[in-house]
DNA sequence: ATTCATTTATGACTACACTCATATTCATTT
DNA sequence: AAATGAATATGAGTGTAGTCATAAATGAAT
């Protein structure tokens, strides 16, 4: 290559090329291959299906290769499906529909991530078991990420509905955000071990919100806002 | 073996011993040194260190004669720990002081949970990974059991706490329970993956439970019970 | 006691995730 | 343009979970 190219490449297209030479574009079109590889082959035959081999030969680069990319196939996981989850979690709160009551709202973020899971159940529940307890600590920043985002959106709504439904305004909306989720969470451990359908999954997570809003107390009568006359036991 | 040795076998002892020929007597006496070599050597090394092949030499089998009693290495791991983590939630709820505060209750049986866990974080972890998801259907009974004793046991502390707290009489105490299980849950995957310690994690729950008890509502100013003046936050 | 069917045991074998010594490619310096 | 060093690539090799064809053990039937 000779000076005149080099200089070239810097401005090439329209796009703000960063100085990148050969070397570092080859290694971004293999990771996208691999990237590439790994999506289409897990859903199209599922995670504890798919080798590494196939991953690696699809991708069209040695076996041994694929583990400079990727530590353990785990992370392939991870690397995978992190961005799109952050998405989904972002618009998932991009569209909540404001003056809505509370309730509603977290049903409608839920619903987003659980429609989301529902593309491909068994791949979700992989997903879902290496977020958990991630199998290589290295990834704790990306899982950080997500649960940050979806902590503090879920903050957000409770925080935006305080005047709307007359919250209390001493709570912690990110603590309350978290207990909200993990609600929400075992739930769809339950829902995606089998253990329920997810319309049945969902409609128990609404009663479980309203309780979590309105509390076990009694409430005082001109309060009232949520609650129905005799709500509870679904 | 006689007749005769045949018919004391079965009264032998003082216990009352149904019907187990050798075959029967060999087979559990294998599963008990199955067991014991797992434990003793996940204890000491660790799930993941820990070889199927150690493993079937301390119980001192053959290496296929052990796949005969766990399908999976996995289970072994649910196998070794089901009936500890059944009678350690069992005693929790045994323990729970009566006509205490509902929060303080809940605090006693979740601390002598993550007391428990306590005890062995890296293998606690690999044990809720593994009960989150399980990697093979088939013990999904064993973790459904132990679900429903969690689950009825902080419903019947609800419950008991209907009259002392004066807690609204019109909720389903399981699905209550199902909650507070969750928002434990939750707390305790992030202890486990070290995004917390111990204490930190333990006082943010008693928060968490405070919350979920009182609600994000205002409280009826004569209602009050749980609350402090300006809680939450922590 | 002998035969026979069924259950249980076994270790050589397989498949697969991951490693490592060696080779190749790229960039830089002369 | 040649040489040198550093980064990257590779596939044969390794360790381990799990399988399977074969063997041993057991109990029932005669």
């Amino acid at each position: 290559m000779t000076k005149a190219a080099k200089k070239q490449a810097v401005t090439r297209g329209a796009e703000k090329v960063p100085p990148m030479g050969r070397r570092e574009r080859n290694k971004q079109e293999k990771f996208d291959r691999i990237l590439a590889a790994s999506r289409d082959l897990f859903a199209a035959k599922g995670f504890a299906e798919t080798t590494t081999q196939e991953i690696a030969e699809r991708a069209d680069i040695g076996t041994g290769t694929l583990f400079l990319y990727a530590k353990t196939k785990e992370d392939l996981l991870i690397m995978v499906f992190k961005d799109e989850m952050i998405e989904t979690s972002r618009a998932a709160f991009r569209k909540v529909s404001p003056a809505t009551p509370l309730v509603d709202q977290l049903m409608q973020v839920f619903g987003a991530m659980v429609a989301y899971h529902n593309r491909d159940v068994p791949l979700a529940r992989a997903l879902i078991r290496e977020i958990t307890i991630l199998s290589r600590p290295e990834r704790r920043e990306d899982v950080r990420t997500l649960m940050r985002i979806i902590y503090s959106g879920i903050g957000d709504l409770i925080a935006g509905a305080r005047d709307r439904e007359g919250l209390r305004s001493d709570i912690d909306p990110m603590l309350a955000g978290e207990s909200l989720f993990g609600i929400y969470y075992l739930g769809l451990i339950g829902w995606l071990s089998g253990q329920t359908t997810k319309q049945a999954f969902l409609k128990r997570l609404r009663v479980k919100f309203i309780l979590a809003i309105d509390g076990l107390r009694p409430t005082a009568p001109e309060a009232g806002g949520t609650r129905k006359r005799r709500p509870a036991k679904a």
